[in-house]
DNA sequence: TAGATTGTTAATCGATTAACAATC
DNA sequence: TAGATTGTTAATCGATTAACAATC
């Protein structure tokens, strides 16, 4: 059972494809050829096809690539045929953005609950629950919870994800501006101010 | 006048370096040595010394890296020693979730004016102003802004963008899910969703 | 001075691009 | 069938790591 390794280079390109074959899809385009996914994506299509072959390709030559058959590829692979429950710890502002957003739902993640300290404080749908932090082992030991969200601030961001690992959690999607690294448990690191200095970057080096 | 043009993965490391030296600052360490920092950031040595080197080098053999000066550099190389005046375009759930966030300001980043189709809409602190999107140019060109944020639904977000850059608005930082890419301005999108959707990929791919 | 650690040059490794036989 | 386009192997390019003389 040999799972060979793909390279994040790759996996990180993963969603951007995704996100162009729904469009295609969207405006009912049956197939495409790897030259024309290459222009679309600025790259080349060579790599449009190395990329593929890591799963073992998906096209037919002389055809391309079918749209429809490229979609639920990447979906599954991402998966993204499969639903999740979701807890938000820390209902800050950040917190009640994303429990009040309400765009996850059709792409089936589901928020259930927050929890914050200060429970009064937290204004989000009548759908979720808000709960004291404390409670987080008990909830999370009669719900199944596949990912918590980390909008703690940056200074408890790091207990917080322990106490979510000790819950049994298995994947952390971290907003507080403390990078995590957890063994046993999947996680991603969304740092916005990164993005945002690397805006002043641009504007500062003036190198479009 | 050559500029050395400096590679996008060192660049993207530069964040990471300024978020450590913050704290090591914070925490009275005076200097540290390319292999303390490596060890810190999970990197080597040699990635350390080669990244610096890229803007001269910052340290003194023997000795390491003044803690002090290696923050101040940081901060200057990527604009932070500036002040930044911005406007958030869409007053939806994203655009006001950063207007009363108020996080930017410490760091000099104000936001200065939200503008939206239906401003009745949108609730936001009061020293922030909220005008129609039909403003947008006539604010701008009374008032020196510096970076547009896009919280736009994605259908109008390309059409926006171009509204931007014609208000004379020389950056972008992008959080609908639309990838913008235009000419003459610097845009860092954001793309919350692809990092939920690389969580995902770990989740199912199961390897740590 | 001797020890430590830099900045830089050289070597290695990995990712991207090019080329092409296989085949729809 | 002939043309188009794949999946894959080989070549190139760039980024990371190792090594070391320079020097604080």
């Amino acid at each position: 059972m040999e799972k060979q390794k793909i390279s994040t280079a790759v996996i990180n390109r993963l969603p951007a494809y995704l996100r162009l074959f729904s469009e295609l899809e969207e405006k009912g385009v049956a197939h495409v050829s790897s030259n024309e996914i290459s222009e679309m994506m600025g790259t080349t299509a060579s790599q449009v096809r190395q990329d593929f072959s890591n799963f073992g390709g998906f096209g037919r030559q002389g055809y391309g690539y079918d749209v429809k058959y490229l979609c639920e590829q990447m979906q599954s692979i991402l998966g993204l045929d499969k639903t999740y429950n979701l807890v938000i710890v820390g209902g800050g502002k950040i917190g009640q953005a994303l429990a009040n957003y309400g765009g996850y739902d059709k792409l089936g993640f589901y928020i259930k609950a927050v929890f914050d300290k200060e429970v009064w404080h937290v204004r989000v749908p009548s759908h979720i629950d808000v709960f004291d932090t404390e409670k987080l082992a008990d909830y999370t030991a009669k719900n199944k919870i596949d990912i918590a969200i980390i909008c703690t601030p940056k200074e408890v961001a790091l207990e917080t994800a322990k106490k979510i690992k000790d819950c049994g959690i298995k994947a952390i999607w971290n907003f507080a501006s403390q990078e995590i690294k957890l063994d046993g448990v999947h996680v991603e690191n969304v740092h916005l101010n990164e993005s945002l200095f690397l805006l002043t970057y641009k504007i500062n080096s003036e190198q479009n």
